[in-house]
DNA sequence: GTGATTTTGACAACCATTATCAATAAGCGT
DNA sequence: ACGCTTATTGATAATGGTTGTCAAAATCAC
């Protein structure tokens, strides 16, 4: 059966703790901070359980890292995500959920999922960056 | 200046010769069986540009690796991609993209880009799997 | 409390991708 | 055609995220 361990409850309240989406190693590297001795290898597994069981949700960034998120929202959405600051905002998007499955159904697909992500830059950050700040600073 | 190499032309055909979407190791392996001694940093780096260019498109598989395909379309559009054998359809869908501009728009995001992928089986493979066959023999 | 079983975590292994850098070769001027 | 400059190549090392290993520690049913 499933134990409860402190190790996986840290995890899932430092997730809920973070704005936007994070990874694996940045969250690691948050506990630590905090003074928590967890492993690295127990967060990749918390994480890992927490997307599977739906608490989270996990994409792969541009650059294949494995993202996680707490969501507020339980059912199925999207993310419009600052790719310098990791800021979130949860989509629902019904026009593109329709779009997908007809999409899916006119070429005889079954089975059909979607991956749907909007990266860019939040307004604060475009603010900065238009100042000569520099990126992810 | 940029200079032509048989290397480019060798990924170029051999990227054209491949159904759906290939890793780099993949197509370096496809390329190594016809004879062909090209290095394969050579092909990361000559997918690389095919994708920086326009001539390929690229995205990144659910375990994170990057995968390539010579795209038919010229113009901005997406995939609709079988899980099972890669068959892959191209779609042009000014409805997505729209909506993407929009959704970034109206939440003061800038430098938006977006990634829209629908994966399924296509009516073959729905025909193969219900018959009992195993997936991605 | 005891013990079977799960979980942990330091560390190694893995694997895709990128950086090095000496050797090679494209292509311009001649 | 011939050098010469310089982009390109490719064997190899390095990088970095992720997963596997396995003995030690912790959980929980009894
Ligand atoms: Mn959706
Ligand atoms: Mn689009
Ligand atoms: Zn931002
Ligand atoms: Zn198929």
């Amino acid at each position: 059966m499933k134990r409860n361990t402190w190790q996986r409850e840290a995890v899932r309240e430092a997730l809920d703790d973070t704005e936007g989406f994070i990874s694996a190693q940045a969250l690691h590297g948050a506990l630590h901070q905090t003074g928590s001795p967890i492993g690295l290898a127990t967060v990749y597994r918390a994480l890992g359980d927490l997307a599977a069981n739906g608490e989270a949700d996990s994409l792969q960034s541009p650059d294949g890292e494995a993202l996680y998120r707490a969501c507020s929202t339980t059912g199925h959405h999207h993310h419009l995500i600052c790719r310098n600051c990791g800021l979130t905002v949860e989509i629902a998007a019904d026009e593109v959920e329709a779009w997908a499955k007809r999409v899916a159904a006119d070429h005889g697909f079954t089975a059909a999922a979607h991956v749907v992500d909007v990266f860019g830059l939040c307004a604060n950050c475009t603010k900065l960056l238009a100042a000569g700040e520099q990126p992810l600073a």
